[in-house]
DNA sequence: GATGGTTGGGTTTTT
DNA sequence: CCCAACCATC
């Protein structure tokens, strides 16, 4: 082992080891992109380790799981599998869940409380709002919900905020004076549910080392080390937690870079990493600046980007590698284009250089360009793999099995009672739902509790409803006690046949509903590897608490579905956030898009933007490929779109604009009427490229035109079709056409399917033989 | 209280 | 376009 990690030692830069052999006391790492910030970590929890420090006093917070299990696995290979095994570590929700669940009777919460979800919680505050009989309208709950993550993340209590007369008074300006209100009404109901929401899971923690300090004490004394991955990342109630911890031992170790903060939304604070350096004043500071990941072409190209940002530690990143191709940049017509252009390059570098599909990634700024990237590989037969999105957990199948699952584990869980008191159907409608919770206030009781007791309480509900309310309570209370003796896999199975969900989605037999029945099979399966996996590794029962603390907290990032596939990955930006890949192309590079329409509003949010673009460039190790359309499908419309400031931002060294091919897409003849004579526009496309990178806005104009003819000559196949036709269709088989209606791109068909049934499809995206 | 159809609103980014 | 909330009807 000693030989091991000498070997490993004598691997890394003169940079990169003086953090790693630091001493005890608080130290800071300022390392640029690529420059091995993760192995500076692996290996000085390795070091540590080494010096016969007790793993279990080591504390390290990652971003994601996933990176957490990552550094375990490599430490393991340094030091031994069971010695890093007691290592803590994972993201800070994670960890201070689990804290917080042998802690919880302390703050009055149960040590099984549920978390809630960006979902539980929109429910709960839509309800509250309802019940108080506000307007819905300037009350809207995703507003009202991310105000309130914003007090919990800065460490506003209720109380602190009926003592600010500022924040209430900012609040009466926006016509929302009961915004306190429904803040302490959410807070109080939260309590009474036994649940946390994610910022609970922070700010309960500060609760509970404020107001306790023996149990503060004893974290200290546990974690004698404490290492914290992208610390630009952080907000400000995860700042304190660490202030806190590191307290009386100070040997704390922060790594990030703040040209790579890309989280303020959620209330990260990049002056956590910049005033470092105060809140610490034996603080040592180590740079790396030496990038290994990428060519000159992108790490100078990156650091063009960043030079246009005012609020940053000024640092100089550089490397040794080759020089390598210049940064493409692709104009194209629409979305569609873009993805077929995407995964046509994909497939070209495929063949040509013998690329494995995992070599490449897709990254975009948000979730639903992906539709577009999606179908155009899928044509190719290129396998992918979608990170982020709606998460499986988040389907309302999955959640409604899941919210049976929480109400066993956690009898007090309002949210997930709601959810299924009445699904599968079982007579129980919104009138009496409404009056039991009014009434669980009245009395103060749960709200199992008051269904239970709704005769004695004297809850106008009728006697036929009054019985199925009982059954329901009935119902569960079994479950709660099969439960006792079955494993996390067991207990889903039999509430799954009991409640007969399966049944129910069986009603539905459109393709939707099928894949609604294998999502379910598919959590079974998942469940059963789940427990299976506790059992055998870990030792543990496997039981339903161990599984719902494992999926509360899992993140986009973790999944981990079968990684031998080869595969090309596709992700936002921020969750590309920590990866590498050596063909990256980054689409969609337009005006409102990215950067996205809402951050224009202040200089800090379109840095903020730029710093994403810039970890985008920095995720490619030798290429890198920008592209933006004229036009893009948006809300089903086609709408013209700009190409982005961040283009001209890079330095023209770096770049190489591509101009669409000249046989693009439409017939001479247009090209002609349109342009003039084909060899002027060779003329100025060649004049231009030297010149400025990006089409002058009459250019912009001429292009869109064109597509128009394009796309009206692709609809040309489907004119001929008319009602009573026999077609066959690529997904549903064969169908007779019903009714044609609508023009142009939204020109759509009913068609009778035999084995699907009646679909309405748009005929511009089905792809329909005639028979 | 269930059901099905209509309408209106919504896309940044995520633990 | 896609979803949820709402409304009208049974």
């Amino acid at each position: 082992m000693k030989d091991q990690l000498t070997a490993n030692l004598n691997s890394l830069n003169e940079a990169q080891r003086a953090p790693t052999l630091h001493k005890d006391g608080p130290l800071i790492v300022i390392a640029g992109a690529g420059s091995g910030k993760t192995r500076v970590l692996t290996h000085r929890i390795a070091h540590l380790i080494s010096q016969s420090i007790d793993p279990f006093s080591i504390l390290a917070l990652t971003f994601t799981n996933k990176a957490a299990r990552e550094m375990k696995s490599r430490i393991g290979d340094l030091v031994g599998e069971s010695e890093a095994k007691n290592l803590w570590m994972g993201t800070f929700h994670s960890v201070f869940a689990r804290i917080l669940r042998s802690e919880a009777h302390k703050l009055g919460f149960p040590s099984n409380f549920t978390i809630y979800d960006t979902q539980d919680s929109d429910r709960l505050i839509f309800s509250i709002i309802k019940e108080m009989g506000l307007d819905k309208d300037i009350y809207k709950f995703k507003q009202i919900r991310s105000r309130i993550s914003a007090f919990k993340n800065s460490l506003i209590t209720v109380k602190a905020y009926f003592n600010d007369s500022d924040l209430q008074e900012s609040d009466v300006m926006s016509r929302r004076p009961e915004m306190g209100a429904i803040y302490s009404e959410y807070v109080d109901r939260c309590f009474k549910a036994g649940a946390m929401d994610f910022d609970d899971l922070l700010l309960r923690t500060n609760e509970l080392l404020n107001k306790h300090p023996d149990v503060l004490a004893k974290y200290q004394e546990r974690f004698r080390y404490i290492l914290v991955d992208e610390y630009q990342d952080t907000n400000h109630s995860q700042y304190l937690i660490v202030r806190a911890l590191s307290d009386r031992y100070q040997n704390i170790c922060v790594v990030g870079d703040d040209a790579q903060s890309i989280y303020a939304f959620r209330g990260a604070n990049i002056n956590n990493i910049l005033n470092f350096q105060k809140d610490y004043p034996d603080v040592t500071l180590y740079r790396l600046e030496q990038n290994y990941r990428s060519t000159k072409t992108i790490v100078n190209a990156a650091n063009s980007i960043i030079s246009h940002n005012k609020n940053k530690i000024e640092k100089v990143v550089w490397t040794s590698n080759d020089i390598g191709d210049p940064i493409q940049i692709n104009r194209l017509a629409t979305d569609s284009e873009e993805g077929r252009h995407v995964a046509s390059s994909i497939f070209e570098f495929k063949m040509q250089e013998q690329r494995k599909n995992e070599d490449f990634a897709i990254l975009y700024r948000t979730n639903a360009q992906s539709r577009a990237m999606e179908d155009s590989l899928r044509k190719r037969d290129i396998p992918y793999r979608i990170y982020g999105g709606l998460s499986f957990y988040q389907r309302k199948e999955v959640k409604d099995i899941l919210a049976y699952l929480k109400l066993i584990v956690n009898p007090r869980d309002e949210e997930s009672l709601k959810r299924i008191i009445n699904y599968p159907p079982r007579g129980i409608g919104q009138t009496t739902v409404d009056k039991l919770v009014v009434a669980s206030k009245n009395h103060n009781l749960p709200l199992l509790e008051t269904l239970d007791r709704a005769k004695e309480l004297d809850i106008p509900i009728n006697a036929g409803t009054l019985t199925k309310l009982i059954n329901f309570s009935t119902l569960i209370k079994r479950f709660q006690i099969e439960n006792e003796a079955l494993n996390a896999f067991e207990i889903t199975d039999l509430i799954t046949k009991k409640i007969g969900i399966v049944q129910e989605l069986k009603k539905d037999a459109t393709p939707e509903g099928v894949a609604r029945i294998e999502n379910v099979e598919e959590l079974l399966n998942g469940i059963r590897d789940f427990t299976e996996g506790q059992i055998k590794i870990v030792d543990s029962s496997g039981n339903l608490t161990e599984f719902l603390e494992d999926i509360a907290l899992a993140t986009d990032a973790d999944k981990d579905d079968d990684p031998s596939i080869d595969r090309v990955a596709l992700m936002t930006i921020h969750l590309a956030k920590g990866l590498e890949f050596p063909y990256v192309f980054i689409v969609g590079l337009e005006e409102d898009l990215f950067p996205s329409a809402m951050s224009l509003n202040t200089r800090g949010e379109l840095e903020e933007e730029r710093r994403l673009f810039y970890v985008a460039v920095t995720r490619a190790k030798e290429r890198a490929f920008l592209s933006y359309t004229l036009s893009r499908y948006r809300w089903g419309k086609l709408i013209d779109a700009e190409p982005s400031r961040f283009i001209e931002e890079i330095d023209l060294n770096y770049v190489n604009h591509i101009k669409p091919k000249e046989d693009y897409n439409f017939k001479p003849l247009i090209k002609q009427s349109i342009f003039g004579s084909p060899s002027e526009i060779k003329l100025r496309s060649i004049v231009k490229e030297k010149t400025i990178s990006s089409p002058t806005p009459s250019q912009l104009k001429k292009l869109r035109k064109i597509d128009k003819y394009s796309s009206l000559s692709i609809n040309q196949d489907v004119i001929d079709l008319k009602e009573g036709m026999k077609v066959e269709h690529a997904r549903f088989g064969k169908g007779t056409i019903e009714s044609i209606g609508g023009k142009g791109n939204d020109r759509k068909a009913i068609i009778n399917f035999n084995d699907f049934g009646k679909k309405n499809l748009l005929l511009h995206f089905a792809k329909l033989k005639i028979e």
